[in-house]
DNA sequence: CTTAGGG
DNA sequence: CCCTAAG
């Protein structure tokens, strides 16, 4: 039995989101110490680490490589590793599920929101890095880390989050400054544990890659063949119901991608490859439904 | 909040 | 995926 293998490479760790609020007056330099305290007191904690395939955890460690689809012909789309905090294990007692990394209780507790979205992944985990595999035992990795900005920009206007049944987009943390008061700490910097946004400063977090698995594109194609391609909110309630990702926005842009995708040459084409089958009945139901549209507009002329 | 498109 | 002007 051939037992190739499988070499992977994380370009870059992306630190997890840190909390850290000090005065204005506080310095460059305070700033610093400051992240880097936080940094600390993270890396203390004892982590765990999850690996996920394509979006979803693998939670049985006793498979191997192989098995979780981890081999180097097993066309990796996106293989993540994230940290979580070890505040709450999973189910079984202890060196269950994870690895433990760090085993140190420190003092002070940072605090690490634990929304959870019932079956679905944990969103606010933390993501780490992006590895690919390629077919040669050749491995690229997303560079594209969706982490934390600690950079400039750590801030935008206020978004507006859906509050309704679903749409839900936890994102707790974020590196942000306490433009209030200043923390009765050491040196007038402070490391505090927040739940939410205090201050109310816009909480954004890019949400994780998931990439649309065949058998979504065939639920979504069936549902937009029955109510068209002007009422995603309708096609979102009728084929993702329960999916807490995947958005009506979510669907619409993935429509306009498959569209795409089926008018360009196969070898053009991107991660787990489409039926053309499928990809077919992209092209009948929107053409269909394009002039479908068109002939309300004309209707709608003629009312007028 | 939902649509509809550009970014 | 995100951002948003319109509706």
């Amino acid at each position: 039995m051939e037992d190739t293998n499988v070499k992977l490479s994380i370009k870059s760790f992306t630190v997890p989101e840190l909390m850290v609020a000090l005065p204005e007056s506080a310095t460059i330099a305070n700033l610093k110490k400051a992240v880097m305290e936080a940094a600390m007191k993270l890396l203390g904690g004892s982590l765990h680490v999850r690996v996920l395939l394509q979006g979803k955890k693998i939670t049985d460690e006793s498979k191997s490589l192989r098995q979780a689809g981890i081999s180097i012909d097993g066309k990796l789309d996106s293989l993540d590793f994230m940290l979580e905090p070890n505040s709450f294990p999973t189910s079984s007692s202890v060196g269950d599920g994870f690895l433990v990394l760090s085993q140190n209780n420190n003092q002070q507790t940072l605090r690490y929101p634990a929304l959870s979205e019932g079956n679905e992944i944990n969103s606010d985990s933390f993501h780490v890095g992006t590895i690919q595999g390629k077919p040669q035992g050749f491995h690229e990795i997303d560079s594209n880390n969706s982490g934390s900005e600690m950079q400039s920009g750590a801030e935008r206007p206020a978004k507006n989050n859906v509050a309704g049944n679903e749409l839900v987009v936890p994102g707790p943390c974020a590196l942000v400054i306490h433009p209030n008061q200043a923390h009765n700490s050491p040196n007038g910097l402070a490391v505090v544990p927040f739940s939410q946004n205090p201050a109310g400063v816009s909480t954004n977090k890019r949400r994780m890659r998931r990439p649309f698995s065949v058998a979504e594109v065939e639920v979504l194609v069936q549902a937009v063949e029955k109510l068209g391609t002007g009422r995603w909110r309708d096609v979102k309630l009728h084929a993702f119901p329960q999916a807490k990702h995947r958005t009506y926005v979510d669907l619409k842009d993935k429509w306009k991608t498959l569209v795409h995708t089926a008018s360009i040459a196969p070898h053009q084409r991107r991660g787990e490859p489409v039926p053309q089958g499928l990809l077919d009945r992209v092209i009948q139901a929107h053409s269909y439904w394009t002039a479908q549209q068109a002939k309300q507009q004309t209707v709608e002329l003629k009312i007028l």
